[in-house]
Order: C-alpha cells, then structure tokens, then sequence
DNA sequence: TTAATTTGGTTTATATTATAAACTTATTTA
DNA sequence: TAAATAAGTTTATAATATAAACCAAATTAA
C-alpha cells in the first residue's frame, strides 16, 4: 500500500514557507519587506528568519543602511532544493485523484 | 503590496491533510486503512479525526465488523470546500514566480 | 534641548499542536 | 486459560507558532 510522504517540517509552517517562497522569487529581500509581504508581525518573522538560517535554508546578512539596522535575506542552494523536493512531496496530497 | 493568502489551519497539519486528501479521493475509508495509509501511529490519527470531525469537515461512523469496532470515515461537503480553497490559497506559496 | 515617536528589530512568555506512550476492551490463537 | 492481536481512546510531553513586551538608535515635535 502506497504512503504518502513525509512533509518537511521546515517548509511545513505557513510564514517560513511564506518566506522561502518569496525568496524563491526574488533573489534577495530585507526584514522590513517580508515583514509587509508575508502579514506578520516582526517577532514571529524574526523566530522564523533565525531557524531558516540555523538550518541552512536562507542566508541572512545584517548591516546598516541610513544609519538603520538592514536585514537582508536570500535563498540558499539548500533552500532551493529542499523548497523543491517539498512541492513535489505536497502534490501527493493535492492531487489525490491522479 | 500583494500579501499572500491564509493557510486554513485545520488543514495545514501534514496527518490531517493526508486524511482529507484520502478522503477526497476514496469516497469512504475505515480507521484501519488511514492508519497504514499515512503511516500515522492510532493515537494521532484517533486524535486528528476527531478534530476533522468536530470541525465538520469529515463524518465518523462507528460500527462493527466482525465483532470488532469499525471507524468508517467519510469527506463532508464543507470538507471539500475547504479542500479546494486550501489548495488554491497554497498555489500562491508553491508558484511563486507567476 | 529634551521628550515623544518611529524604525528595525530581538527576547521572552504563552497557548496550541502534533505526537507518542500508556491504557482499555474485546477477540483470537497457542 | 494465558498470551497475543485488533481497534481504538486517553493522557502526557515536547515542539511550534505566535504575539507581547522589550530594546537601542534615529528622527521629529514641543
């Protein structure tokens, strides 16, 4: 008998999926715009940041522009393959009919 | 700025979206057939459809067979509702460069 | 010029979850 | 009749997600 696979549960969380998926997208994005992109507040998005980082998902770089802290993230190799092995094991429980 | 879309909660759990998955696609199935279909241990999955059931997106039957107790599970309108937005609101997340 | 506000976060506390371990009851099998 | 299996349920625990509270520096207002 067939059983689905298991769901990283690194990806499997709505805002750190949220994120990868933005990043994905876009190369690179600071704390700020996640922070309006992704709805949430700033200490879930900052828990979420540091655990994508700890494991290797993201990279995150912080310094200053005008004078101000920036947090720039960005996707790493890992991220991207492990985004991708999730998409593929999700399928399994979106289409259930093929 | 484009936000991206709630993930249902009741559903964004990786054993209770196999069970709705299955259900989806299977018309019926019994408590014994989920459990070696997810892989799930008896307590979670006893967990979890009580859940689903409770939230109206699935309907348990108990009954015998054999003598022994019989859990038959069923999709509910509302569970399919809720499957197919689920979905869509999860494409945003998985197509991200659309 | 100093008090209040805003920016860009981090740390900590809490409530919820998912999960497995332990337990129950009935039925076979040895 | 004792042990094992089936089909679950209940309870305990560890992990999670989340928001509230906090902090430091810069800017704006009084």
């Amino acid at each position: 008998m067939k059983v689905l696979s298991e769901l990283d549960p690194i990806l499997h969380s709505q805002l750190r999926l949220a994120v990868v998926s933005i990043l994905i997208g876009t190369e690179e994005a600071d704390f700020t715009f996640l922070k309006t992109r992704t709805g949430s507040t700033a200490g879930n998005l900052s828990v979420q940041l540091e655990k994508l980082s700890t494991e290797g998902y993201i990279s995150v770089e912080k310094s200053f522009r005008n004078k101000r802290p920036l947090t720039t993230c960005r996707i790493t190799p890992k991220g991207i393959r492990q985004f991708e092995s999730y998409v593929k094991a999700l399928q399994e429980y979106l289409s259930p009919h093929e």
